[in-house]
RNA sequence: CGGGACGUGGCGCAGCUUGGUAGCGCGCAGCGUUCGGGACGCUGAGGUCGCGGGUUCGAAUCCCGCCGUCCCGACCA
């Protein structure tokens, strides 16, 4: 490709719009071209890294033994309705109406689609395991798109599901894609880690999250300083303090006005919040669940949910306190009905002698302790990860890291094969479910996700596997320079290397800077300078360095400083 | 959806407080000089000042409404 045919219009100055460097850099270097919020224009150099991430993901899929297919974007609401996604998704869903008044919208994931497709080729399970997966946009009307291509409204996903005939299948299906994902985001270079998500609602279902580092990323994760543990902010289990000794204090009532929430409690007695114990409670499918923490933590709902499965876990609303009798902001764990349960988190163990709600306004207790002043039914992990919690392995301190979400698989059993009533013929010849799994790759995610990893202050950094091109070869001076570097522009294509020959007539700084922020990794410099000496000097964009090369060698030496280029 | 900020040639911004018919830099076009790290000079094109209403002799500027974009947030005793 000549740049001066190449539709990448660069910009000199930072947009207005983007605040963090891979938005910035994309819009900057011509990679992309924002339409609306949350929607972008694939400009030429974008749509080339894009190919070059396919390119990859479709080689581990076809490897692992997955089949690529094209499902259709416009979407019928009916299996959406069966599925209870089209009153759960809610506003998520961009949603239309066809001329003749149809429920219609535009997939945000293709469940719905893929399992009746596969339902409706009568599988018999010796046609079991398949797994079919598409690179398609999807459409999310996100509350808030942001961060350029990092939440979109319209993004480029690669998703796959597999249908096995029982959950032994579903493993096997389920550890190849595993397997897969790991050697896509190696190719891809992406600094990542792998955790074990929280299945959440959905329940049960084992997920994993692949998670490429970055300050800028919405989603968190939490590691022990020895490296030796990781997992989901929401899933991570801290060790356990040690368990407090015997009661020290009599329980006695205190008037504590107008003191209904921890912080006004603490304030009020001038004491740490640590030594409050916190009351939350819930409705857990109609029964109320007390749950205890310390004061100065917080019950991680996510927890909870997975908890109660498959009950419903809700927060107690004003209605509900009044109805049953609680006093908010004065709940204390002494003296409640059997029917209510008493979830405590391990932490409690680690305290004694706890204040808490005396259960009437405005006053609470003092020396409430286990066993003599409150029964605990359950002990669980329900507590919110917090900063400094140490590691449950070897009580290492754990700390948090910020990433993007990049790839996510997860194993989904019959939750979609059930309702919508897709079912294969077993051996002894009757229907069962699909059990299924499905596997995500967020494939415009990881182009801002590398330009985040992969950036300096010139501009993008690309690695060699996503780059637009893999060689620039900039004409420096006219005259004998341009011949020379369109000789060595040919040469590299001849030789199978994605090249771009800047031919522009613009000044050498142009060409130079321009060539940095889009991040060729490697530059081949052809000028006068050079030429008197019959030498090229080359660039590898990823360190900076440079060489110098014999003239008649550098489409060679180019090739050869590509290969070694991370 | 709540809070905040911002909408002025393609891009980045000033002008608005105190109303008087729009300006700077970059980019773009032409000519000349220059030519290995975002050159210089001259000339030129390009703007419904987000949209609608109002106030006024007169609105980019003041008032009301709407739209759009960006940032922060979304829930716990």
């Amino acid at each position: 490709m000549r740049a001066s045919q190449l539709f990448a219009p660069t910009l000199r100055e930072d947009p207005a719009e983007a605040d963090i460097a891979s938005h910035r850099l994309l819009l900057r270097a011509g990679f992309i071209r924002q339409l609306m919020a949350g929607v972008y224009t694939t400009l030429p150099l974008g749509l080339r890294t894009i190919r070059r991430i396919e390119a990859i993901v479709r080689e581990e899929m076809d490897a692992a033994g997955a089949q690529e297919l094209r499902m259709p974007i416009v979407l019928p609401a009916e299996p959406w309705r069966a599925t209870g996604r089209w009153e759960l998704y809610g506003e998520l869903l961009f949603r239309l109406r066809d001329r003749h008044g149809r429920d219609l919208l535009l997939g945000p994931t293709e469940e719905e689609v893929v399992t009746p497709l596969v339902a409706s080729a009568s599988c018999s399970y010796r046609d079991l395991p398949v797994n079919l997966y598409q690179i398609e946009w999807k459409y999310r009307d996100e509350y808030r798109p942001r961060f350029g291509l990092l939440r979109g409204r319209e993004f480029l996903m690669k998703d796959a599901y597999s249908f096995d005939r029982d959950q032994a299948g579903l493993e096997r299906s389920y550890a190849a894609m595993y397997e897969a994902y790991r050697r896509v985001f190696e190719r891809c270079r992406l600094d990542h880690v792998i955790v074990e998500a929280d299945p959440g609602q959905i329940g049960g279902g084992i997920n994993h999250e692949f998670m490429a580092r970055a300050e800028v990323g919405e989603d968190l994760f939490v590691e022990c300083e020895h490296g030796d543990y990781l997992a989901d902010t929401e899933a991570a289990r801290p060790m356990p303090p040690e368990p407090a000794g015997e009661p020290t204090e009599p329980l006695q009532v205190l008037d504590t006005p107008d003191t209904p929430t921890i912080e006004s409690l603490a304030r009020f007695l001038g004491v740490e919040a640590a030594r409050t114990l916190k009351c939350v409670l819930f409705d857990v499918g109609g029964r109320t669940v007390a749950v205890l923490v310390p004061g100065d933590r917080e019950v991680s709902q996510t927890k909870l949910d997975k908890l109660m499965f498959p009950e419903i876990v809700r927060p107690f609303d004003e209605e509900d306190f009044d109805r049953r009798g609680f006093v908010k902001g004065y709940v204390g764990p002494q003296g409640f009905e059997d029917d209510v349960v008493v979830v405590a988190d391990h932490t409690v163990r680690g305290g004694r002698d706890w204040i808490t709600g005396a259960n009437e306004p405005d006053r609470h207790v003092r020396g409430a302790n286990v066993g003599r002043d409150f029964r605990v039914d359950r002990w669980e992990d329900v507590v919110a990860f917090r900063e400094g919690d140490r590691c449950p392995i070897d009580g290492g301190s754990l700390r948090v890291g910020r990433s993007i979400v990049v790839g996510h698989i997860y194993q989904l059993g019959t939750k979609y094969s059930e309702p919508l009533g897709a079912t294969f013929v077993d051996e002894d010849g009757t229907p069962r479910p699909f059990v299924m799994g499905c596997y995500g790759i967020g494939i415009s995610r990881i182009v801002a996700a590398a330009a985040e990893q992969y950036h300096d202050e010139l501009g993008l950094r690309w690695p060699r596997a996503l780059a637009p091109f893999d060689v620039v070869v900039i004409a420096a001076t006219a005259g004998d320079a341009t011949h020379e570097a369109e000789r060595i522009y040919e040469e590299l294509r001849s030789r199978g290397i994605d090249a771009v020959l800047d031919d522009r007539d613009e000044r050498a700084g142009v060409k130079f800077a321009d060539a940095d922020l889009i991040g060729y990794p490697v530059q081949v410099v052809v000028g006068a300078r050079g030429l008197a000496e019959q030498q090229v000097d080359l660039k590898l964009r990823a360190t900076g360095q440079r060489t110098r090369e014999r003239l008649d060698e550098a489409a060679q030496a180019a090739a050869d400083l590509l290969e070694a280029a991370p």
